[in-house]
DNA sequence: TATTGTTATACTCTATAACTATA
DNA sequence: TATAGTTATAGAGTATAACAATA
């Protein structure tokens, strides 16, 4: 209540929360040694019946499939992902999770909500909806503006 | 209305918005050649008489002194920050925008705004005041949780 | 010819440890 | 002794260009 309403306070706090955030997820994932971009490729891959290919995965991670090959390389060796022929494309590759990759996301999953439960007590119930609805609705203005690049 | 309201479709709004914002800022600095750590060096830098120390900079983003050493290498080589000794402590520093620095500064500013315009036209004038006003609340409840650690 | 993925290369960010100059 | 900043070192992420294998 009361903030002042401009375009420069509006991407001040979209700034301010995107950094704390991303500040915030880099210190949850320390413990699990994983980057970033590690945890987003994870991400990426759960629940993705039969894994998906380094170019899909630069894809969905905004990223060259340059970039992409050091870090299954470095999840791989790590047993959290492997990387499997294409049934029907030889130049291909299928990445998945494989078990332990599955359970150390599902870990971190369990902490994230526990962590975030804690969060969001401090917000009062109809806000919280409120902020929900209207993060989709940014959030789908931002995408679409980006697919329209 | 009618979004799945729970801990972990808030978590996964949140991630991608977070995950968004910065991919799309690494794209509109592409073109100064910045990085997002050096703009958000520069931001710390703006309108702050006399500049900040070192270990005031990496303080306020979010790394080590050694980190922020290379930074503000890199930003001094292109002539965008200085760093001058502290008026009254041999040991520190006073970083601190040149007059490009400034410039480079605004001129971002000026085309971020356009583009953010653009966006919030997309979102009803009430929705805006609303989620300015959320995402205050959200933020000032990470950044004191963050503190507390 | 075009696409898939990797390798080679170069640069930025990142942290830790060791160091210097000063407080 | 403690603090401010740098250097040395190592590793991750990032992009571009060149490449091999396959489509």
């Amino acid at each position: 209540m009361g903030e002042d309403y401009s375009p420069e306070a509006f991407e001040k706090v979209i700034l301010q929360v995107s950094l704390a955030e991303r500040q915030r997820l880099k210190g949850e994932l320390d413990e699990y040694q994983l980057s970033v971009p590690q945890y987003v490729v994870l991400r990426a891959l759960a629940h993705v019946q039969g894994g998906l290919s380094m170019s899909e995965l630069a894809e969905a991670a905004g990223q060259v499939s340059a970039t992409m090959t050091g870090i299954i390389d470095r999840l791989s060796e790590r047993g959290l992902v492997e990387r499997k022929p294409h049934p029907s494309d030889r130049r291909a590759l299928q990445v998945s999770l494989t078990a332990p990759g599955e359970t150390l996301l599902a870990q971190i999953g369990r902490k994230k909500r526990l962590r975030l439960q804690h969060v969001l007590k401090a917000i009062p119930e109809a806000d919280r909806r409120q902020l929900l609805h209207l993060l989709h609705l940014y959030l789908n203005i931002i995408l679409n503006e980006a697919a329209h690049k």
